[in-house]
RNA sequence: GGAGGGGUGGCUGAGUGGUUUAAAGUACCCGCUUGGAAAGCGGACGUGGGGCAACCCACCGGGGGUUCGAAUCCCCCCCCCUCCGCCA
C-alpha cells in the first residue's frame, strides 16, 4: 500500500474543508472528479475482497478433502472460474488505485487557519522586520562587484570545471564559508538540536517520501545507479525515522544537520542567478523537528526564532514573511520565510524557509508515535527550516559590512571563527 | 567486484504447497497471588485498508510469476553476515 499525503478520511468526511484548501492555495483541481474516484476504487475493492473471502473458504474445504477425489476435482473446476475473475478484477483494481492514488497526491495540505489570503508573492505579509535597511553606505556594491571578490569566490574556474553555479571558494572566501557553518551549528546545538551528519546521496524512496519525486525530478542529480544528490538535508534527515512508530515520550525530536546543497535550478534566469544568490551547489544547515501533533504549532515559532538569532546575532538587517495561500507551498500547513538585506543589490535575499507540514510528509514517510493512552500510532507532525543558507548570507554580510577601504567587517559573534574582525579581497 | 550463508511479529525462533486463524518462547500491559516484589497462574498483546457495525481483506525484505490454493516452488531486485579481491 502506498500513501496519499492527504488523509482520505478528511477527504470522504468533509470534502468541503479539501475544496476550501484547493481554494485557498490557488490551485485548480477537479475535486469532484476525486471524488469519483475515491468511490469507485472503493467499490472495485469490496468486489475483490468478496472474492477472495470465498477463495480462503474453499481452501479450507479442499484442504479436508481426499486429493484426488471426484468431489476434489469438481472443488477446483469451480475454484478456477473465481480464480479467473479475482485475476480480472485484480488487475482492474490495480489500474484504479493507481489513478486513485495519483489523484489523492494532487490535493495539497491543509493551509493553517492562520495564513493570510493572497495569490501571489507580493500578497505575503511583512510579519517583522529587523534592523535597517534605508542607511546603507553610498558605496555598497552587488557582492560579484566588489573590487577582488573573485580572488575569494572564483565563478570563472568554477565554470571551467565544473560548470556554471558551482563557485570555488578560496582563502578567506572559504574561511568565511566554514566560519559561518561553524556558528550556524553550534548555535543550534546550543539551542537544542542534535546534530546530525547524513548521507548526501538519497535512493528514490527517501526523494519520494518527502515529495521531491516524482514531482521535483528534473531539479536533482541523479548518479548512474539512481541515488538523488540531496538538494537540501530536509530529504536525509527526515527519512531517518521513515516507516518507524516512536515513543510518544522522545517527542519533540529537533536535529540539524550541515550538508552541501545540489540543486539543478533548471529555468532559472536573469537577476535572481547572479553571483552567489543561486548556484547549484552551496552549504546549508537544516533544522528538523518530528512533534507531537498538539504542538505543532508553538515549535513552528519557535523554529523560526530559532532561525532568527542566528541573523540577529549577525546583525544582519533582515525580515519575516508570513507566506500567503497562494505563495505557500503544496505540501505545507504554514511557512514563514527569512530574507535577509543584501545592501549592496538593494533586494531581499531568502535564508530560510520554516515550514509546518503537520501530517502531511508524516504519512507520506509513515512516520509515526505510539499514542501513551490509546496505546495506538498516530502521525507525527514534521517541520523543517534553514538555520541558514550559507552562500546568500555570506552575500549579505559582504554587501552589507562593506568598508569605504574595501574591507569587510566581521560581525563580533563571527569573529572568533573567522579569527580576524575583518575580512580582505586582496 | 567474486564465492558462500541468511532476511518470519518488539526480540528469539518453528514452519519447504492446503485447520497457519503464522507454533512456541520471551518482553511489555492488565488481573489473581503477596506486607511488597519475584516466581507461579489467567487474560490481553502487530500494521495497514474497507465497512455505521457484525465483520471482511492484505501483509513473512521488495517486485513479478506458477497454482484451485504460496511464508513455502520459480525469476528479478534490495539488504545483512562470513571469506576473498580492491581501496580512502
Amino acid at each position: 500500500m502506498r500513501f496519499p499525503m492527504l488523509d482520505p478520511k478528511v477527504l470522504r468526511e468533509s470534502p468541503e474543508t479539501v475544496r476550501a484548501a484547493i481554494a485557498r492555495k490557488h490551485l485548480a483541481i477537479d475535486l469532484d472528479a476525486v471524488l469519483e474516484l475515491d468511490s469507485a476504487w472503493r467499490a472495485q475493492l469490496s468486489e475483490v475482497e468478496v472474492l477472495r473471502s470465498r477463495q480462503k473458504a474453499a481452501n479450507t474445504k479442499m484442504a479436508a478433502l481426499k486429493k484426488g477425489s471426484p468431489e476434489f476435482l469438481a472443488k477446483v473446476q469451480e475454484m478456477k472460474a473465481v480464480s479467473a475473475e479475482v485475476k480480472a478484477k485484480d488487475e482492474a483494481l490495480k489500474l484504479l488505485e493507481e489513478k486513485w492514488h495519483a489523484a489523492m497526491l494532487s490535493l495539497p495540505n491543509i493551509p493553517h487557519a492562520t495564513v493570510p489570503e493572497g495569490r501571489a508573492p507580493e500578497q505575503n505579509v511583512v510579519h517583522a522586520t529587523h534592523g535597517e535597511t534605508g542607511s546603507a553606505s553610498p558605496h555598497a556594491l552587488p557582492h560579484w562587484e566588489i573590487a577582488g571578490f573573485s580572488n575569494l569566490i572564483d565563478f570563472a574556474r568554477g565554470a571551467k570545471v565544473t560548470g556554471a553555479g558551482f563557485p570555488f571558494f578560496i582563502g578567506e572566501g572559504a574561511k568565511l564559508s566554514r566560519a559561518l557553518l561553524q556558528f550556524f551549528l553550534d548555535e543550534d546545538v546550543k539551542a537544542g538540536y542534535t546534530e546530525v551528519s547524513p548521507p548526501i546521496f538519497v535512493n528514490a524512496a527517501s526523494a519520494t517520501a518527502t515529495g521531491q519525486l516524482p514531482d521535483k525530478e528534473g531539479q536533482m542529480y541523479v548518479t548512474a545507479d539512481q541515488l538523488y544528490a540531496v538538494p537540501t538535508a530536509e530529504v536525509p534527515l527526515t527519512n531517518f525515522f521513515r516507516d518507524e512508530i516512536l515513543e510518544e515520550d522522545v517527542l519533540p525530536v529537533c536535529r540539524c544537520a550541515y550538508t552541501p546543497c545540489f540543486r539543478r535550478e533548471a529555468g532559472s534566469y536573469g537577476k535572481d542567478v547572479r553571483g552567489l544568490n543561486r548556484v547549484h551547489q552551496f552549504d546549508k544547515v537544516e533544522l528538523l523537528k518530528w512533534v507531537h501533533p498538539s504542538s505543532s504549532y508553538d515549535e513552528l515559532e519557535k523554529l523560526r526564532a530559532d532561525a532568527e538569532r542566528l541573523l540577529q546575532k549577525l546583525e544582519l538587517p533582515y525580515r519575516v514573511l508570513l507566506m500567503c495561500g497562494g505563495d505557500l507551498g503544496f505540501s505545507q500547513s504554514k511557512k514563514y520565510d527569512l530574507e535577509v538585506w543584501a545592501a549592496g543589490q538593494k533586494r531581499w535575499l531568502e535564508v530560510s524557509s520554516c515550514s509546518n507540514f503537520e501530517a502531511f510528509q508524516a504519512r507520506r514517510a509513515q512516520i509515526r508515535f505510539r499514542n501513551k493512552e490509546t496505546g495506538k500510532p498516530e502521525l507525527v507532525h514534521t517541520l523543517n527550516g534553514s538555520g541558514l543558507a550559507v552562500p546568500r548570507v555570506l552575500a549579505a554580510l559582504l554587501e552589507n559590512n562593506l568598508q569605504v577601504d574595501g574591507r569587510v567587517e566581521i560581525p563580533a559573534a563571527l569573529v572568533p571563527y573567522f579569527g580576524k574582525e575583518y575580512l580582505s579581497f586582496k
